[in-house]
RNA sequence: CGGGACGUGGCGCAGCCUGGUAGCGCACUACACUGGGGGUGUAGGGGUCGCAGGUUCAAAUCCUGUCGUCCCGACCA
């Protein structure tokens, strides 16, 4: 039994986070980076993560009325051009396909048959998926049209981080037209509320709901909606966006539809979309420096069985025993589906298959060995608590308390996720206090540091680009929660009545 | 794109300053002993040093360019 390190991961969250961040993903074998420039290579681990928020987000679309279709990866340059702001916001990150053929040249392919219209591959879907919808409508009966796609984009980001910014990442785009303002602007808080819940029921992520202003706002939108995140190094990080974008997108790409009083209308937009990167946001909410840790609902093995086989002629009982407890294990379940469970097999020795489910974030770990199939217990231990705390129960309780125990894994880590973000959110009254918050101690190796700041605000995008540019805070919106809202006050930096608070952060 | 660091077997690194064709730890393979916190021993396999040029009798080591990675900044899901 040789002694290891205390942690599975190097650095800790507390010695280097940004570091322990990428040494978790690799740990929890999640994805790499491939060879292809800012585009990773999301490994089945990690994909089995987002296979599980695919299938449970895609539920509560269909059950709140949107259907799936897809549209194609390459955009129309000149599409992009019709939204002025929306070309401002993406021009500068966009991918794009010039030629549609290859030739050979001294042995090398270069492009060639160059297109009359360039392409960009898309950095979003607003612009094509408007110019469908303008086809699609006709008359106020054709809406609401409620669409959802899943799909890949692209956008040349200067620095990619692995699931947090890459330059091709997966996600969802919702894309709905409606008759009116007022229901577009029910369908944008609908979905924005859908995101409130999914992150915090299903991921286990409290999030602060809010509007953003203008300064942050999507390129184009009248209005956006974000679901703010505080992760471990206490910064923010936007997990799911919900736009109104009012007329300007279909008046742009012509959605016209004759109304009720038999006069041309535009129709009125929204869009909402949340990604890959809301793997890297459960990374960070909740893993610890033992490697990940993951809620059991985006679980893709929620059990791992381990069994103890000091002799071979163990093997057979206890495989026997493993796999009995597999298949009861399989008859529970946990939140509609079965709970899925893994033996692990493998001939490795010791704690290495251990200490590998830990790292991966498995949320129970089940060992079987000889003195357990005597006395028909079972070693059970919970990733939300250390690797010492194993209980040792009879193996009929293991399997009827296992959703029990899945359940209160994934309610223990929101409860820590929640202590944790009120532990670091803070009023503020004075730019004194403001400034002391969102400043490191030690500039050059800058420590964990600010937290969520409830400030009163009255400052426009100016100021808010000020405050940036001075120590890299934003406003990350405008809470819904009234409570931390609060009611009127003095602006902390122009001394003018503000509504009420706004929530400051430095974010991802 | 601006500042900084770095690219040597799967991973982490040394070697580079003072050029002479590659080394360490972990991982991997086999066998044995082990086996409920990642164990031990023995024997092995694997790299031409990101890529492209240049200097040189000779380059991982020097020069130029380029690509990529990481951190900070600007931009962003």
């Amino acid at each position: 039994m040789a002694k290891g390190p205390q942690n599975a991961i190097s650095p800790t969250r507390e010695e280097n986070f940004p570091e322990w961040y990428q040494q978790v993903v690799r740990a929890a074998d999640l994805a790499e980076n491939s060879e292809v420039r800012g585009c990773m290579v999301i490994k089945p681990w990690g994909y089995g993560v987002w296979e599980l928020i695919q299938q449970q987000l895609d539920v509560i679309f269909k059950e709140t009325g949107h259907k799936n279709a897809y549209f194609p990866l390459l955009i129309p340059v000149s599409y992009l051009e019709k939204e002025a702001a929306h070309v401002e916001g993406f021009a500068t990150e966009c991918a794009v396909v010039t030629h549609h053929r290859l030739e050979l040249q001294d042995g090398k392919m270069v492009p060639a048959g160059k297109l009359t219209e360039p392409y960009v591959i898309r950095p979003t879907s607003e612009t094509i998926i408007g110019a469908a919808f303008a086809r699609w409508v006709h008359s106020y009966r054709d809406l609401p049209l409620l669409i959802n796609q899943w799909a890949n984009v692209m956008r040349w980001e200067m620095r990619p981080r692995l699931f947090l910014r890459t330059a091709e990442f997966l996600w969802q785009e919702g894309h709905t037209a409606h008759e009116t303002a007022e229901e577009a602007m029910v369908e944008t808080r609908q979905m924005h509320e859908v995101y409130e819940r999914f992150l915090t029921d299903h991921l286990a992520v409290p999030v602060i709901a809010g509007e953003k202003t203008e300064a942050e706002r999507f390129p184009g939108a009248l209005n956006t909606f974000t679901v703010e995140a505080m992760v471990q190094d206490r910064k923010a990080i936007q997990a799911g966006t919900s736009h109104f974008l009012g007329q300007n997108f279909s008046k742009a790409a012509g959605i016209e539809f004759e109304g009720r009083e038999g006069k041309r209308e535009f129709a009125w937009t929204t869009s909402w979309g949340v990604s890959t990167r809301l793997i890297g946001t459960l990374l960070m909410a909740h893993s610890d420096d033992d490697g990940f840790v993951l809620p059991p609902r985006v679980a893709p093995t929620q059990v791992v069985i381990l069994p103890v086989m000091p002799k071979p002629e163990h093997e057979g009982p206890i495989l026997e025993a493993c796999q009995k407890l597999a298949a009861e294990l399989k008859t529970q379940l946990f939140h509609g589906r079965p709970v899925t469970v893994e033996i692990d097999k493998r001939d490795l020795g010791g704690g290495v298959k251990n200490w590998e489910w830990i790292k991966k974030g498995v949320p129970v770990r089940i060992e079987i060995g000889p003195r357990d199939l005597e006395n028909g217990a079972v070693a059970l231990t919970r990733r939300d608590q250390t690797p010492k705390d194993k209980q040792f129960i009879p193996a009929v309780e293991a399997v009827s308390g296992i959703v029990g125990i899945l359940q209160s894994i994934q309610d223990t880590l929101l409860e820590r996720a929640v202590a944790f973000r009120n532990e670091h959110t803070v009023e503020i009254t004075s730019m004194d206090e403001f400034r002391k918050f969102f400043t490191a101690a030690n500039a050059d190796q800058p420590e964990t540091h600010g937290g969520f700041a409830l400030v009163h605000w009255a400052g426009g995008v100016e100021e808010e680009e000020a405050l940036q540019q001075e120590m890299k805070v934003t406003v990350r919106c405008i809470p819904n929660d009234t409570a931390l809202r609060g009611g009127p006050g003095t602006c902390v930096l122009t001394g003018k009545p503000a509504a009420g608070r706004v929530i400051f952060a430095k974010s991802y």
